[in-house]
DNA sequence: ATAAACATTCCAGTTCGATAGAAGGTTATC
DNA sequence: GATAACCTTCTATCGAACTGGAATGTTTAT
């Protein structure tokens, strides 16, 4: 199967494809006589384990130690299982950096009556010398 | 007041400082007999409404709007409210996406036993041919 | 006097993950 | 036989917000 069906089936662009052959992230292709490149079921399944990975927020690299563990049949799952979990952590600390960031702003913005008129404490919180937060 | 001092009490970075003023989101500062770069309470004011902006997650061209608005003695604050509110939607997006994936990694890791044996529920569902969610 | 700690400009590089485009060869369809 | 839709490689660019470093000038401290 070429580039564009392998793409349709995994869900990961020909262009992205080539772009993981080249960082080293899957192997190289092997090649037809006319030198496009050939993929198979196996494959097809290591792109779209990419792609699923890419959508929880794995990075490249992260994915480039799961794919490992995915191939290597001794794996101990209490090391993918640290990696999941460390990932999670990471998202943790993300989503309450967020959320301490929403709450600030919905407390200003409930403070601003949002009118005609200029005064705002919005504006004055983001200026004043030591604003609380 | 040198670009040095700025920068410790807005809590930009010099490079920054310049930076910011090269993208024409300050304006040039004025210039000392000997070329530096100087700096009054009014634009280090600015910095640090800029500063407390970017850990709020406003965007650079975000703030160069809030810093216009700031400017504006006619402002309605109505404005103001309505770019805050639209960066809370955003936020509220963002975090829910985030969510999303920390509910089915949280699934995940809880159905992987985490042992020595290479069996493991996380790597199945990556690499799924039509898997959850 | 000399060294460190500033300042200046300018250009290049970083991060991350692609994506665009050019120039060309191949295959499938009308 | 044309032409569209593939494929190839290569290089460059994006976005966002900086950051680093070189080469050079100035001020401060000892």
């Amino acid at each position: 199967m070429n580039i564009g069906q392998a793409a349709e089936r995994s869900g990961v662009p020909a262009k992205t494809i080539r772009y993981y052959e080249s960082i080293g992230l899957i192997p190289p292709a092997g090649r037809l006589e006319n030198g496009y490149r050939d993929y198979d079921g196996e494959s097809v399944r290591t792109l779209h384990f990419i792609h699923r990975s890419r959508k929880l927020g794995f990075s490249l690299s992260d994915i480039g130690n799961l794919l490992t563990l995915w191939q290597d049949k001794n794996r101990a799952s209490a090391e993918v299982k640290r990696l999941a979990l460390s990932h999670i952590e990471q998202l943790d600390a993300r989503i309450n950096e967020l959320e301490a960031i929403r709450r600030t702003l919905i407390d200003l913005t409930r403070k601003c009556h949002g009118d005609a008129r200029p005064d705002c404490p919005i504006l004055d919180e983001l200026g004043a010398k030591d604003p609380q937060s």
